[in-house]
DNA sequence: GGATGATCATAT
DNA sequence: ATATGATCATCC
């Protein structure tokens, strides 16, 4: 708890000003950050899976709505925290939007939303090892990034896959095994909630909404890029 | 221990 | 239902 009102952030003004207050919050815990917007830190995430998200998203002056937009609009900047273990290890792999499984037909990869989402990613890392108490987690260093060629080239054929098989009436074949970087899994409240998509006869059906993500293993490869080898 | 499939909160 | 924000729970 504190004394002294709520912090409040504007939106940031440009890329620098984003990325002196990503800087200002890294080595913070949750609860030093809580306490400045007088929010109160969870338990564990077991309801508020978003929460860190949010929570960061407001120290840094991101609009907090539901629109389809990226987190600093005027930037083209996205943002995601990233959960990651004491050595800086992603332990969880990262949502990046809906999988389009209706109207696809002529859907480039320059135009998907994959494409457009990753396009800039203001990456922050904080602790979530289930042994340190949430309120006790830190934030780490922020990373701007941009993916490279071969990462955007490992993406798009992955994203080619994924979306020629839905573009088939395939979706239901498609498993979290498939894709190098880019996977596609479940993306809904429960394995009830229905969408569109397209059958095997061409016809529309009813199935479980699914989102693309990004695998460990090349979040990883991007903390690495920018944390080791320079 | 790590990855896959399922799930939770909130706003529109 | 769809969009935002992700982590949980279980299986291998």
């Amino acid at each position: 708890m504190s004394i002294f009102p709520p912090k409040y952030s504007a939106q940031p003004r440009d890329k620098d000003e984003l990325l002196e207050r990503a800087y200002a919050i890294a080595g913070r815990s949750l609860q030093e950050l809580a306490d400045e917007l007088a929010l109160e830190v969870p338990e564990n995430f077991l309801r508020e899976k978003g929460w860190v998200g949010q929570l960061i998203e407001k120290q840094l002056g991101a609009e907090a709505g539901s629109k389809p937009e990226p987190d600093f609009q005027h930037l083209g900047i996205e943002l995601k925290t990233l959960p990651v273990d004491i050595e800086g290890k992603p332990k969880e792999s990262t949502f990046v939007c809906v999988a389009p499984l209706i109207g696809i037909q002529g859907l480039e990869w320059q135009l998907c939303g994959v494409k457009k989402k990753l396009s800039e990613v203001l990456w922050i890392p904080v602790e979530s090892d289930k042994q340190i108490p949430v309120h006790h987690r830190r934030v780490g260093m922020p990373l701007l990034w941009q993916p490279s060629p071969s990462q955007e080239a490992l993406l798009r054929q992955d994203w080619e896959e994924h979306i020629e098989k839905i573009a088939l009436g395939q979706v239901e074949q498609i498993t979290a095994h498939q894709g190098q970087v880019l996977q596609i899994r479940p993306k809904a409240a429960n394995s009830k909630a229905l969408t569109e998509a397209i059958g095997p006869d061409g016809n529309v059906f009813q199935t479980l909404p699914r989102g693309f993500y990004l695998r460990t293993g090349f979040t990883q490869q991007i903390l690495n890029s920018y944390y080791v080898t320079q």
